[in-house]
DNA sequence: CTAGGTTATTGACTGTTAGTCCATAACCTT
DNA sequence: AAGGTTATGGACTAACAGTCAATAACCTAG
């Protein structure tokens, strides 16, 4: 103990390398489908160790704030943080080496943009498709494929296709996210079934004006929550006496 | 933006609320499946602001470790860390208010033990039913859930099972560990079956010997692999060419 | 006004996965 | 050998997912 006061815990043995407090930062994987192709927010180094290559928003991690707060903050700075549908901690990196400028831990978010929802971005601040990723600062290409991985493995067993579909969306449109997300085909028919079943989305009862696409007007559909919900059908070795579903 | 300084990285603007270093420490959620019960690791302060009440194993990180290697170091004062079959990240809280002797974030990682294995105790640490916790420091009990709460989300999707269980087993065994990891009843029929189908688990072409138990011997299993998988039977909305078995 | 094009929707059919139950197997002890 | 105990496998059902084709509801061209 002594006098010092900064120490986690009361008994720190004293070796070669001390517990000093350390650089901390903030980064956002933000992601959006648009033209059929799932993007993420960058903006471009103007100067630095990484100047013309591109990076995560977000900066350094202010004493009185928290990383939710730090986050939401410098998001801010790069685009309408009100079109944020979801925001969730993904992990921290503390590679010793991953930015040459010295010691920074980074703890990355991940944020979600409705398909719909047109930002006005700063000039050094672009969406990239995801497959066509310019070169990137640091470690930052790895913690991007980390954010798309986790939103892709979260599509299947959570509604948070939420965060990624407009409002108010048609069977095709909600499609077409997906198929963009996840990066492979999926099929209307068989997507809007399970997602009805499920119970994440639920008709609106009204149509898409006709003489728009020359076909039948399509149904118009929303999804029944806007948070993040765990779908229990996907629980395996669930509990006996949860009947599965309210039928007979 | 123009010559504005509130920039990232590179040019930080001076204001009330700096970007300081911070404390940061590294936290464990380790849990062992024994008697039928999930349990995991604590210690019991002796002294400071918490003290009586338990913690997670941990502590402060170091300027020259990255913060997997931190958990692995610390983790080793408390426990064999050679029992350790899986350790992942978990997340990092950050809330001001976390610990009343000053702002520390914390890192959590999840550690797993499996069944069989025996560890020896520093005076101070013990194994604790996750049903009857002891007072615990700080937000040790929230980050506690956390843990159990990834613990059985990925014991459905992934076969992070080989962590819990012993190297070798029967399908006995393995309901009674799935059971308690679980917290609710697990059929050994079913389970067994899911887990071969899904060639998580195979024969080990041995038996029980004889005689221990009354009964017919059981047949051995073992976990295919010793690393963390995702289950992908469970990936709805797969790509419409891959074909889901091997049949027809 | 009708024929044919386009898109959407529904239902049928199939195969896979999971949950339950029961008969049988393989050991034990008395 | 009978009866107890634990393990195993098969039968059955229900739920879930994937595919496809028929039909519906709009359009425009002629």
């Amino acid at each position: 103990m002594s006098t010092s006061t900064r120490r986690p815990h009361d008994d720190i043995r004293q070796g070669a390398t001390k517990p000093q407090p350390v650089d901390h930062e903030v980064l956002a994987v933000v992601l959006q489908v648009a033209d059929a192709a799932l993007h993420v927010l960058l903006w471009q180094h103007d100067r630095g160790p990484a100047a013309g290559s591109w990076a995560l928003p977000g900066g350094p991690l202010m004493s009185d704030e928290t990383l939710g707060q730090s986050v939401a903050r410098q998001l801010a700075q790069k685009v309408d943080v009100r079109h944020l549908a979801h925001l969730e901690q993904l992990e921290t990196r503390s590679d010793l080496e991953r930015d040459p400028r010295g010691r920074v831990l980074a703890t990355a978010y991940l944020g979600l943009v409705p398909a719909d929802q047109r930002s006005i971005l700063p000039a050094d601040t672009r969406w990239h498709q995801i497959h066509a990723l310019p070169e990137m600062a640091f470690d930052h290409a790895s913690i991007t494929s980390s954010g798309i991985r986790r939103l892709r493995a979260k599509l299947s067993y959570t509604n948070l296709g939420f965060a990624l579909a407009p409002t108010v969306f048609t069977a095709s449109e909600l499609q077409a996210v997906y198929q963009a997300a996840l990066g492979h085909e999926v099929s209307a028919t068989n997507l809007k079934r399970i997602l009805v079943r499920r119970e994440q989305i639920a008709e609106t009862g009204t149509h898409v004006s006709p003489g728009r696409s020359g076909g039948r007007p399509a149904a118009e559909y929303r999804f029944r929550k806007r948070h993040i919900e765990v779908t229990d059908q996907f629980a395996v070795l669930r509990p006996p006496e949860l009947p599965r579903t309210l039928s007979g």
